[in-house]
RNA sequence: GGGCGCGUGGCCCAGCUGGAUAAGGCGGCGGCUUCCUAAGCCGCAGAUCGCGGGUUCAAAUCCUGCCGCGCUCGCCA
């Protein structure tokens, strides 16, 4: 087990969680009795079946066989006969089967329904709390302030804010921090070009390749400036005078020239304004900014390649450069060498990576970073640095890149989709559907209502594949308003606000009205797609645990597209009015699948308005 | 060339700390609205889980070889 994921060896709350511990105590006992030498080992493979006939646990039999010299079938039989009266008394166990060499156990649904829906419904702010909560900082996105946000970048800034947010609601302290790059190359070409370049010269340029596009968010600096930027990268290829004078005042701002680092600030700050204007627009927003500068300002830098040069990987270059020689822990390639300091004494990116992530401690009882898969070498190199200097590793999420049909993308060759034209599109199309579908609302409720899908639907679409995956970006892809969209859950939320909403307008009391079913504990009767609810319903915390633990923001995605398509059987067949009369069973149903939908829409970024 | 990641129906994608009939969505075909939002629900068709070996009672899942795609191998960030 890595360290971090002892985090949540802590106690589960989900009652089918309780209810597996306490089937396994009964298992345990009659497996011992049948002569099973290791039980541990036996029911170490209880799994959840896939099919609802099959029970909601399972104990496959098959590896007794040999050693009890009898049919797994038979071994089943014989053990659903042992536990079967035990298990069926308690509350919880409605029955236990056999089938095809598995012993079978089937969950009560209306004491499920008496424990948890009861506990949704009391408490609904501790919805996915689920284990001891920690401090963590989550850093993420940090991108270069060099232009918009592209949709390759986003996957970042969407990842690590679902992380964010999936965190929050599993009950832990989050800080979401923003490192800047305020000293490298880029925002030195940056620098550069506003220093050097004016709009015309900047036109020509661009004009020459054929990339003298007319803003599409002229209104926004990023969206100006990365031009001059485009340019500067142009220019350089063909003129050695930038690259010098660019490196003239890398190397300033990497001595830590209060000047020069004043200057790349006022280049590059409204660039990040502008992208962090998109991000709001996402939802996602940051705690705290770190400037990468502050660890060559305040020391901590120098200190750290101090350090470092003790360690007996540490080696020295020709030049004076100093690296640890990772050869021997597991870094294989042409180059084994891992670089902090350059023959003139100065740090590298990396370097002060280490010094941050040094500092990151001081603030927090875990870190996690979200990265892309181009990172992956550096990442490693570090951790074993930090290693070496006996400072705590980070849990690292990497995520594979989105592509355009004709390659990579790139702010620098201005081969990109841009962020901020993505929405508008998703935003246009989302309201014009609303408006379609809902003429007895205002515009002004239209454009609410289609900001609010078009913004979902496009995180959901980032966060639904598994962040390891590359991603093909098409548009058709990333506005998608399918049945596995954001829309879908969107709706079945929309569903169980208009049901209460009704209620409310008719004069009902929605409150007590549940408050009352819950504390008549009666369960009986619930349909088969009721049931179905609550069983799915019963699994929340634990499918967001599993989402985190994983670090997979799609097995949540899931999780609530199933709640989703859960409560839209429900909804079918279980009417909550019915000839003017309320049902306050069902309405309980729909208040907690309504309260875990609103919460997991939340915990994903989706947001959850209660009319669409 | 070395390392890492990925490869699942026509398309997208889940499952991959081994377990029963590989789960969804799109597209195709066929049903369901006098009834709380049909952005819904139900059904049908469609899969040599990249290919070959191996381990196992059991492999999409683990091991291994090959093929394809991506990332990476800077005293860049």
């Amino acid at each position: 087990m890595e360290a971090w994921q002892q985090f949540y060896a802590g106690h589960g709350v989900d009652e089918m969680r309780q209810l597996s511990e306490v089937i396994r105590g009964t298992v345990w006992d009659a497996l011992t009795e049948m002569g099973d030498e290791d039980p541990d080992a036996t029911l170490a493979n209880l799994t959840t079946p896939r099919h609802a006939k099959q029970g909601d646990l399972a104990l496959p039999c098959f590896a007794l066989a040999k050693t009890m010299k009898k049919s797994p079938q038979d071994i089943a039989t014989d053990l659903a006969r042992r536990v079967a009266t035990v298990l069926t008394a308690i509350d919880g166990c409605s029955e236990v089967g056999s089938d095809g060499g598995f012993c079978n156990f089937y969950v009560d649904a209306q004491w499920l329904a008496g424990q948890t829906i009861r506990s949704i419904l009391n408490d609904p702010d501790s919805v996915g709390h689920h284990r001891a909560s920690s401090s963590l900082l989550i850093e993420h996105t940090s991108a270069n302030p060099n232009g918009p946000f592209h949709v390759g970048r986003s996957r970042n800034a969407i990842l690590g804010d679902t992380f964010v947010r999936m965190h929050r609601l599993a009950g832990d302290d989050v800080r979401a921090e923003y490192y800047v790059d305020d000293m490298g190359k880029q925002v030195g070409i940056l620098a550069w070009s506003l220093a050097n370049l004016d709009d015309d010269r900047v036109s020509e340029i661009l004009a020459a390749e054929d990339m003298d596009e007319m803003p599409t968010h002229p209104h926004k600096e990023d969206h100006q400036r990365v031009r001059y930027y485009q340019a500067a990268n142009l220019l350089k290829a063909v003129d050695p005078d930038v690259e010098l004078g660019v490196t003239k005042l890398v190397q300033a701002s990497e001595e830590a020239d209060a000047e020069v680092l004043a200057i790349f600030e006022s280049a590059y700050q409204p660039v990040l304004d502008g992208m962090l204007e998109t991000l709001e627009r996402l939802g996602i927003v940051f705690d705290s900014f770190t400037k990468e500068s502050r660890f060559i300002v305040d020391g901590s830098v120098d200190v750290i390649m101090d350090r470092l040069s003790n360690s007996e990987l540490h080696g020295t270059a020709e030049n004076g450069a100093h690296y640890l020689e990772l050869e021997d822990r597991g870094v294989q390639g042409k180059s084994t060498k891992f670089f902090y300091q350059r023959g003139d004494g100065s740090s590298l990116y990396a370097t002060r990576d280490i010094a941050y992530h040094e500092w990151k401690w001081t603030e927090a009882q875990r870190l996690v970073n979200i990265l892309g898969e181009d990172h992956r070498l550096q990442s490693k190199q570090v951790g074993i640095a930090l290693d070496e200097l006996d400072i705590r590793n980070p849990e690292v999420v990497f995520y594979a890149f989105t592509k355009l049909p004709d390659g990579k993308m790139s702010t620098r060759r201005g081969n990109v989709v841009y962020m901020d034209n993505l929405l508008d599109e998703a935003c246009a199309r989302a309201t014009a559907i609303v408006k379609e579908m809902r003429g007895d609302l205002d515009s002004e409720e239209l454009a609410k209502i289609g900001e609010a899908v078009g913004l979902s639907a496009v995180r959901y679409n980032i966060i639904r594949v598994s962040p390891e995956k590359g991603i093909n970006f098409r548009w058709e892809d990333a506005l998608s308003f399918d049945s596995d969209s954001a829309p879908f859950i969107m709706y079945s939320h929309a569903r169980a606000c208009s049901i209460s909403r009704k209620l409310t307008t008719q004069g009902h009391d929605v409150k007590s009205l549940v408050a009352n079913e819950v504390a008549s504990g009666n369960w009986g009767g619930l349909s088969d797609t009721a049931s179905a609810l609550v069983k799915r319903i019963a699994t929340f915390s634990e499918a967001l645990d599993a989402s985190i633990v994983n670090q997979r923001p799609n097995l949540f995605c899931s999780y609530l597209l199933s709640l989703a398509t859960e409560y839209n059987r429900f909804y079918r067949d279980n009417h909550v009015l019915i000839d003017g009369e309320v049902n306050s069973q069902n309405l309980a149903l729909s208040e907690a699948a309504r309260i875990l939908l609103s919460a997991g829409c939340s915990g994903l970024g989706i947001i959850p308005v209660e009319s669409m």
